[in-house]
DNA sequence: GCGACAG
DNA sequence: ATCTTGTCGC
């Protein structure tokens, strides 16, 4: 899981490796195992623009009970600006060295995010299970360009996520009466088995355990980086 | 051409 | 993402 040399650093660079990259999407592929026992990680990312420093965190929790079993950071220089589509290229490369910091491998990646849920197909979270080959799959805190009818007030109700007439994932709502999460694959994984991680991962948050452990561990190595004023 | 726009 | 106070509610 390492970045490789020569990822872009220009918003053609990165349309065109999202061009090459998008055969090796799978989203219908084998599901992984479930099972008590299983890693489910979770990542995210939190910068400082104003000093250009960036800093990823990494969790790995057991899927039947929760418990974070080993975390890690990963601190660096932010290396793309944010563009709305080009996410992954400015995520990844810290992401990608937090990943590589783990002691074991993951069943599964949670990315604060979207996967197929994107312009051209490869958000976030396909991008990821591409370079990882690991299962991945991007659960998103806001709608992005998407429609959707709004889900049932209760917790596991969802409606297709739409871009036009083709469904890209799902409106999942996690608690009653809040706010729906925005889900869709990224890797080996499919829609149903994608909004069952989802719910196991949400019994008492809107958002999943996973980015909600790694939102506060990278804020906090961020924190613990930038000398306080 | 002008907004909108995951994080 | 990040900047930011108090406030309502379980």
């Amino acid at each position: 899981m390492t970045v490789p040399a020569d990822w872009p650093t220009t918003a053609e660079a990165a349309r065109a490796e999202q061009e090459r990259l998008r055969p090796l999407v799978v989203p219908e592929g084998p599901e992984p195992p479930r099972r008590p026992g299983t890693l489910i990680a979770g990542v995210d990312v939190a910068y400082d623009d104003e000093r250009d420093v960036v800093a990823a965190a990494a969790v790995l929790l057991d899927y039947a009970t929760l418990d974070v079993v080993e975390q890690v950071t990963a601190v660096g220089r932010v290396a793309f600006p944010y563009l709305p589509g080009l996410l992954a290229f400015r995520e990844l490369p810290a992401v990608l060295d937090a990943l590589s910091r783990l002691t074991r491998t993951p069943d599964l990646i949670v990315c604060d995010g979207y996967g197929l849920a994107h312009p051209r197909r490869l958000g976030l979270a396909s991008h990821l299970g591409v370079h990882t080959g690991l299962p991945t799959l991007g659960i998103a805190k806001t709608p992005f360009t998407f429609t959707h009818e709004p889900p049932g007030d209760r917790r596991g109700d969802w409606s297709p996520l739409l871009d036009g007439p083709e469904t890209v994932g799902r409106a999942v709502r996690t608690r009653q009466g809040v706010k729906p999460v925005f889900l869709s694959v990224g890797h080996r994984i499919g829609l149903p088995e994608a909004t069952a991680v989802t719910l196991a991962l949400t019994p008492s948050y809107r958002l999943p355990e996973t980015t909600r452990r790694a939102d506060s561990l990278c804020r906090r190595a961020l924190a613990a980086t930038v000398p306080a004023p």
